[in-house]
DNA sequence: ATTGGGTGCTCATAAAAGTTTACCAGTAGA
DNA sequence: TCTACTGGTAAACTTTTATGAGCACCCAAT
């Protein structure tokens, strides 16, 4: 029984760095000090709370732009208008290519929940579809968007890596659900794509599959690319004496471009005996297509879904992990975002477990 | 060097549990339960902490002999606040079988937008799962909790003829999110299932098939009984030269159950040559077991979906309409409900459109 | 230029509060 | 009686905060 509450009071652990922090500005709006801020350590005495404490309050402030930081030197406190910090901005950005009604159950249950858990505490979410297009033409109409609306912090969904390394950058802080391009800090929840597809490899390997393919949409996102080092990570090492084949296909999603690809895999002179597909959708597609062409699975294809949709359960092989723990985290996440204004810039991952589901057959050469 | 502090607001922490503990307190007094107390693990829920937390919250109040703890039985509330009925209550009770997070997609999506908006006007929404079992149980069940909740409306979520009876008898107000049984006079809100299975029949009667099997869950829920309603109505006249065969497979949901079904359906003298089936995830399963026999489709058989997922797009025919219409028109429709208290006693349908998606052949005899 | 004291930064460790999970025991309705 | 739900209990775990030691940096007095 699920509770979506608005009139029960809820009661929550409010950090003391927060209340730190708010004291430190009502100190400093009563012009306790002047100029400089005292040091960490006269800090702690005078709130009686630790120095972490008072060094998360101190970046939260800084990111209010209330004071500056500088190694070895004294915090400086710099002259803020200040009617204009307190109209807080409470909006949080969700940015995506597709609309967010348009994703997988998976995704779409997490982001509700948190979107619910944010509501709940007075923030506003909204959904900014981000064309795909020219990284370029992308910056700019974000840029435009951040720039007339007041943005506390983002959620950035399977963008591309030049938006990414805008926001690593730093004018707003941001979550990445999914990967992180290499190169690219910033904090991330996401699967563990490379473990997975390393597994799904080795285990196709290990049933006797020497053709494995792995079809995956030919996409800039990250996790994607992982998606295929895991793979041919797990096809397994240069010096086995059973060679296996991995053969990528990257397709663009269309129906026409899917079947071509699918086409090309099926008449070739030796065809895949197993078969791991990214994307729900995309496992819906093939599993059509073998439909269409009478291809049994399993028997002339094993398959391997590489996501989870409820529907898999108990007709196709897949990995899966526990949704509720997912929405948890990153409701977790966000809210300390929205509340603390920043994050580690640590990825957080989740690691799926394989669940069989009879669509996949040992192979016998 | 010391700071004496008296002008710095020192940050506290203060305890969830007497957080919890005057939430609760509150609560009482605003009479939104009566005798009892919810047993701790709802009120976990609830207010979002752990049950060692609302344990140590309410040894508190016991304390202070605001509520009678008993090993084994509810608590009860001691201090009876004067039955102030103008309190409004402001909850609205989501009921099904089915926890709301295990719906189909489409379902979810609606509701998830309904209880967003239901939010946003300050309203409280709760999905109160009543557990498969006899009627009588469950609407025992029900009473007690809307005994000792003060429930402002109820949605229900495809719920037997017993229990819609009850709430037509109009102790509290409620719209019908599916369809009513006949008989039956409640505000509802569904597709028009007897017309859809009608146009699948006639579609597939007009592609030349003349053995059609319509694969249904056993359900008491009234959108399947019309269904099949329709289904053979549209399987054609009796006077009809061509007879055309209409088989009604009615399975129990599980895998085993579905398995024996299909195997009966395909092993016979007379395979049907066209399979309409309801519910997106007995459609995949259909699918996996279509795959896993090696059977063509189209070509042995022709496959439509009664229901809509997107998984469906260009793979299988279906029939589906617009998520947004479906979701407005139930917020617009709960919003009026939960305002105004009551609603036209009218069944709101919406029509779905046919997809074809190449799922489906003419079959020549 | 050198040096020392003050600064902010980082890391490891520990304790406390809260969460999760499981299982036990009493009660009440079928 | 049995089952399902209630409160009771305990252990493992996570998150947050506290504490302390050492490092890197800046600046100003020597």
């Amino acid at each position: 029984m699920s509770t979506q509450s608005g009139v029960f009071t809820i009661p929550r652990r409010l950090s003391l760095s927060a209340q730190a922090a708010a004291a430190i500005q009502k100190a400093v709006q009563e012009n306790v000090w002047q100029e400089y801020l005292p040091s960490e350590r006269r800090l702690c005495e005078m709130f009686k709370v630790s120095r972490p404490t008072i060094r998360t309050a101190l970046q939260q402030l800084a990111q209010e732009g209330l004071i500056e930081i500088h190694h070895g030197r004294r915090n400086r406190l710099l002259h803020v208008a200040p009617p204009v910090t307190q109209a807080q901005t409470r909006l949080v950005l969700l940015i995506s290519h597709q609309p967010i009604s348009q994703m997988a159950l998976t995704a779409y249950q997490g982001i509700s929940e948190m979107r619910a858990h944010l509501a709940e505490q007075g923030f506003t979410s909204e959904n900014f579809v981000c064309p795909s297009g020219s990284a370029a033409a992308q910056r700019r109409k974000l840029e435009t968007f951040l720039r007339q609306n007041r943005v506390l912090c983002c959620v950035l969904l399977s963008l591309g890596k030049e938006l990414q390394e805008w926001f690593a950058a730093g004018s707003v802080p941001a979550l990445v659900l999914g990967s992180c391009h290499p190169a690219v800090k910033l904090p991330s929840l996401d699967v563990d794509y490379r473990s997975v597809c390393r597994h799904a490899a080795g285990l196709l390997r290990a049933k006797g599959h020497r053709r494995i393919a792995f079809l995956t949409p030919q996409s800039s996102a990250a996790g994607d690319l992982v998606s295929e080092e895991g793979f041919l990570q797990g096809l397994g090492h240069v010096c086995d004496i059973a060679r296996t084949e991995g053969i990528i296909v990257r397709h663009s999603g269309t129906a026409s471009n899917l079947t071509a690809k699918l086409d090309a895999l099926f008449t070739s002179i030796h065809p895949p005996t197993a078969l791991l597909v990214a994307k729900p959708r995309h496992v819906f597609f093939v599993v059509g297509y073998l439909l269409r062409h009478g291809i049994k699975a399993p028997g002339r294809i094993s398959l391997i879904a590489r996501d989870y949709d409820p529907h898999f359960e108990q007709v196709i092989s897949h990995y899966r992990f526990e949704g509720e723990s997912f929405a948890h985290r990153l409701s977790r996440l966000m809210l300390q975002m929205a509340n603390k204004g920043f994050l580690q810039k640590e990825p957080n991952l989740i690691f799926p477990r394989y669940v069989a589901e009879g669509s996949v057959e040992r192979y016998l050469a």
